[in-house]
DNA sequence: TCAAAAGTGTTGCCGATACACCCATGG
DNA sequence: CCATGGGTGTATCGGCAACACTTTTGA
C-alpha cells in the first residue's frame, strides 16, 4: 500500500443575492476560484485554504470568504465535511475539507474586489467544478432552500429594514416560485420575529409600504444545543 | 505566539436503545471511554481516534465503533466538525474532531464487549464528559429527536420486521413521551414507507399484531444531494 | 367471559391556500 | 381618476389530535 497523507482545508460556498444577467431576476450567485494548478487545472473550484493552526473552523472560512470576495458575511454556518479517498492534488495526499456556507450582501464593492482568478456565477448554471465541489455546492443549496422555510436566514441579504414585499423577493429568488403576498404577510407576521417600525417606503405609484425590522432577541437559525456558535 | 499544531480525529456518539435501570422504560444509552491520561484523566469520553491515512471518514467512525462495542452499525451519520481552539490535550495541540453518530442494535453480545474502559450510561443521565463532548452529546441526542419525526432512523433499532406497537415503542422511547397507538398506526401507514407482512406476532393475550418491514428502496435519512454517501 | 391490546371510524380544530376586496399613493 | 402594489377579510381544504368503538386473542 501505498504512503498518503491527510491534509486539512477549510472551503465555504458563499451565497449573494444579485439579478440574473438574462432575466434580470433575482438569483443566487457564487464566487469561484480558478485553479492555477494540477490536478483539474484550469477548472473553477470553492475559495478556501488550509486551516491555520491558531484559527478556530469559523473564523478561518469568515478570513477567507473576506480575501476572496472582501466581504463581510451576515451568516455563516458550517455545511459538512468531506472526507472521501478520492480526495486532494495527488492519490498520495487526500485533503479532508471542512465547508462552510455563507450569505452576503454584495453592496457596492463586489465587483471591483473579484480579481482575474475570482469570478461569480449564478449558482444554478455552474460549470462542472473541481473535485466534488459541484456536489457540494448542489448540497449548500439544498440546505439553503430547506432552511428557508423554516428559520430567517433571508435577513443575511436585506438591510437592517425592510418592506414585506423586499423579504418575498428574496424568499421568491431563493425557492425560485412566486409567492402569494398575503399569505405571506401573514406567515412573516405569525413568526414572531417581525417588528414594524413607523417608517414606510415611498416612491412607487402606489401605497407606501411599511418597514420591518428583525427581533435581534431571535436568533437567525435554530441549530438546537449548538445555536450561536 | 506560541507554536501549535493541528491534529484529526473522528469520534462517534453511539445511541443504543435498552431499558432503564430503575424505571425498566426504554431509553437511550450510550457507550463512554475512560480517560487514561490528562488532561481529564479519568473522565469519561466520546469513543474516537485518529483518523487513518487510508481511511474515508464514515469508514474511520464505524471501525472505532466495533473496536469498542463490538456492535456493526445499522445506521450512521455525520454529526458535526469541531475544531475550536480549546480543544486538545494541551494548549499547544489542538484537535479538529468530525463526530459521527450512529445507531446500534444491542443484540446479546453487547455486555461482554465492553472492558472496563468502557461503559454504558444512559444518554440523559451522563456525568460531566471529558472536553466539549457533553456538548456534542446534546447535540446528538436532539438531531436523532427530531429526525426521528420525518424519518425512519428508528427502523436501526428494530429488526427486519416488527409490529406498530414495537416501532411505536421506539418512537415513545426517543421522545420521552407516549404516542396515541391509532394515530401513529395511520401516520406510519401514509409514510409510505411501511410494507405488511403475512406474518404476525402471537403469544400475547391479545390479538396477534401484524407484522411490518420497511420498503427498502426508501432511504432511512433524506439528507439531499449527499444521500446515500 | 373478561382483560388487554390490535385495529377502525368519526369528529372537531387549526393552519395553509386561494382569491375577493378595499386602501393609498404617483402620475 | 386610474393603474399599481399594499394590506385585510374570508371560504375551503386537508392533516392531525382526541377519543369512541369494534375485533381477536390468551387465560
Amino acid at each position: 500500500m501505498a504512503e498518503s497523507r491527510t491534509a486539512l482545508a477549510v472551503s465555504t460556498v458563499i451565497f449573494a443575492l444579485r439579478p440574473h444577467p438574462t432575466t434580470r431576476r433575482l438569483a443566487l450567485w457564487v464566487p469561484l476560484v480558478r485553479r492555477i494548478r494540477a490536478p483539474h487545472q484550469g477548472r473553477w473550484a470553492l475559495p478556501g485554504g488550509p486551516l491555520a493552526p491558531d484559527e478556530g473552523l469559523a473564523a478561518s472560512a469568515g478570513r477567507n470568504l473576506r480575501e476572496t470576495t472582501g466581504l463581510t458575511p451576515q451568516y455563516l454556518e458550517q455545511l459538512y465535511a468531506f472526507g472521501g479517498l478520492d480526495r486532494g492534488p495527488t492519490a498520495a495526499e487526500r485533503t479532508v475539507s471542512i465547508v462552510y456556507w455563507a450569505l452576503v450582501r454584495p453592496e457596492e464593492a463586489e465587483a471591483g474586489a473579484a480579481g482575474v482568478n475570482v469570478q461569480w456565477f449564478v449558482a444554478d448554471e455552474l460549470p462542472e467544478l473541481a473535485f466534488d465541489h459541484s456536489l457540494i455546492v448542489e448540497y449548500a443549496l439544498w440546505r439553503l432552500r430547506n432552511k428557508v422555510e423554516y428559520s430567517r436566514i433571508t435577513a443575511a441579504f436585506l438591510g437592517e429594514t425592510f418592506t414585506l414585499a423586499e423579504l418575498r423577493g428574496v424568499h421568491e429568488a431563493v425557492l425560485q416560485r412566486t409567492l402569494d403576498p398575503a399569505n405571506f404577510r401573514r406567515q412573516m407576521e405569525s413568526s414572531g420575529h417581525l417588528v414594524a417600525t413607523e417608517a414606510f417606503r415611498t416612491g412607487g405609484r402606489h401605497r407606501p409600504a411599511r418597514l420591518f425590522r428583525y427581533d435581534t432577541s431571535v436568533h437567525l437559525a435554530d441549530n438546537g444545543p449548538l445555536t450561536g456558535r
